[in-house]
RNA sequence: GGAGAGAUGGCCGAGUAGGUCGAAGGCGCUCGCCUGCUAAGCGAGUAUACUCCGAAAGGGGUAUCCCGGGUUCGAAUCCCGGUCUCUCCGCCA
């Protein structure tokens, strides 16, 4: 959310800001309620004052035994036009917040301007594509062939769009879980965090999920709670409501979680494989820090995201999300994607972002610096590190062998008990 | 699912014949004093949001004692609904 007064005073500012997303924000009506709501407030509290100070005096008169009917007689018609105005508060705090909330970020200054991926500017390559002397496979036919990887069966027991492996695939998708989050707590000191799959609703507003995108999840037909579509909603409000010590940021959790999403509107693409599922594992990165340094975090948590690749030798490269590209929440993204030799292109496989005070606001997760008084909003970033499905199907395409075997990367042996290689 | 108890400030914990309660007291924390050494004592301060005045320091106003509604001139205190927590019984991993 962004914060009321920044839009009062910087209603064309913003409309342009926004403009640039993709969004035409339409702030007429925000600016007409906006007045009203403040000047009812204004008056109900200048009642509210009277009715206090009355009130006192009333209890003053009575405790000496006078006469207060008079005033009595006076406070009820306060109290009755205070009534009225509270109802017609919470009906412009109802219609502000409702704006708000459907507002997205406001991109970082570095961000540049664009209408989609198209014109996301590449801004780093690592590894190179490996040369095969024959046709790759893709991930699907080597998970099929290797007998890892079961769609079909995968349908009949859910649906489409949900994975279901075997064996060695199994043990890879578990080893690769265990060997990132070694990685991010051992490594780069995040707290190793198992939370909630289900969480409520205000858990999906606060990271932004909610109110605008519920088509995209998946929600619980007899209460009010959704499926996770990223570990970042819990990790993000574990401390919504709190006010933290400067001392104890920044503040990381990382935690790998299955992510559900309904995909919606994405029908025909990616149908086949592991891209695009209703449901995967991610292992998520998420930092709550001081607003002077975040620029800096996400530059810190995009390097975290990376090293995964690196150490498994995976071929990938940077991109910077443009204006038009770039998630409701956020103000600045980096993606990674890792190359993908079947298709010859570069996928998704990271997304790393900072988040600014945009959830922290609705969230309400506040900061006290050290000697000073009041309170600042923290600002946070996540990062997937890294979606472990889709690294799975990387690896499998990447390390692929003429034989039909697939060899593991050397960082994952450890992990998948000293096996150095996927047969048929 | 059945029966009961409870939700107050960072923590503990007073506060129900409604007014003098933003809320006693204690602990913790901060600053100062004293003392002087792994202690104690003394004094002051110590919620958040919005808003107004002020250059600032600071001051004024409104709201918040789980949430929502009601009664009333006035509610932490009364009434109704909800949420959550705890205990006992049943059931289940």
């Amino acid at each position: 959310m962004l914060e009321i007064k920044l839009v009062r005073q910087n209603l064309a500012a913003v409309e342009a800001a926004l403009a640039t997303r993709g969004q035409s924000a339409d702030l007429e009506t925000f600016k007409t309620v906006d007045a009203r709501h403040r000047q009812a407030l204004q008056e109900v509290e200048e009642l509210r004052h009277r009715r206090n100070v009355v009130s006192d005096e009333i209890a003053r008169l009575k405790r000496a035994g006078a006469a207060a009917e008079a005033f009595v007689v006076e406070m009820r018609t306060v109290s009755a036009r205070i009534k009225v105005l509270e109802k017609t508060l919470a009906e412009t705090q109802e219609a502000l917040s409702a704006i708000l909330m459907a507002l997205p970020n406001l991109p970082h200054v570095s961000v540049p301007v664009g209408k989609d991926s198209t014109e996301n500017p590449v801004i780093k390559t690592w590894g190179r594509p490996p040369q095969f002397e024959f046709a790759p496979k893709a991930h699907w036919d080597i998970g099929a062939d290797l007998k890892i990887l079961d769609f079909e069966r995968a349908t009949k027991i859910t649906g489409a769009r949900f994975p279901l492996y075997f064996d060695a695939g199994a043990r890879l998708e578990r080893a690769l879980i265990n060997f990132m989050l070694d990685v991010h707590t051992r490594e780069h000191g995040y707290h190793e965090v198992l939370p909630p799959f289900i969480v409520n609703r205000p858990s999906m507003t606060a990271t932004g999920q909610l109110p605008k995108f519920e088509q995209d999840l998946f929600k619980l037909e007899q209460w009010d709670y959704f499926l996770i579509p990223t570990a970042e909603v819990p990790l993000t409000n574990i401390h919504r409501g709190e006010i933290l010590d400067e001392d104890a940021l920044p503040r990381c959790y990382t935690a790998c979680t299955p992510c559900f999403r309904s995909e919606a509107g994405s029908y025909g693409k990616d149908t086949r494989g592991l891209i695009r599922q209703h449901q995967f594992n991610k292992v998520e990165l998420v930092k709550y820090c001081t607003p002077e340094v975040s620029d800096a975090e996400l530059e810190s948590l995009l390097a975290q995201a990376e090293t995964i690749l690196v150490k498994l030798g995976l071929p990938y490269r940077v991109v910077l999300l443009c204006t038009g590209d770039m998630g409701f929440a956020a103000a600045k993204t980096y993606d990674i994607e890792v190359w993908m030799p079947a298709q010859g292109v570069y996928r998704e496989i990271s997304s790393c972002s900072n988040f600014e005070d945009f959830q922290a606001r609705r969230a309400d997760i506040r900061f006290r610096r050290k000697g000073k008084k009041g309170t600042e909003l923290v600002h946070t970033l996540n990062g997937s590190g890294l979606a472990v499905g889709r690294t799975l199907a990387a690896i499998l395409e990447n390390y692929q062998q003429a034989d039909g075997s697939v060899a593991i990367p050397e960082a994952l042996r450890p992990y998948a008990g000293g096996m150095e290689a996927l047969r048929p």
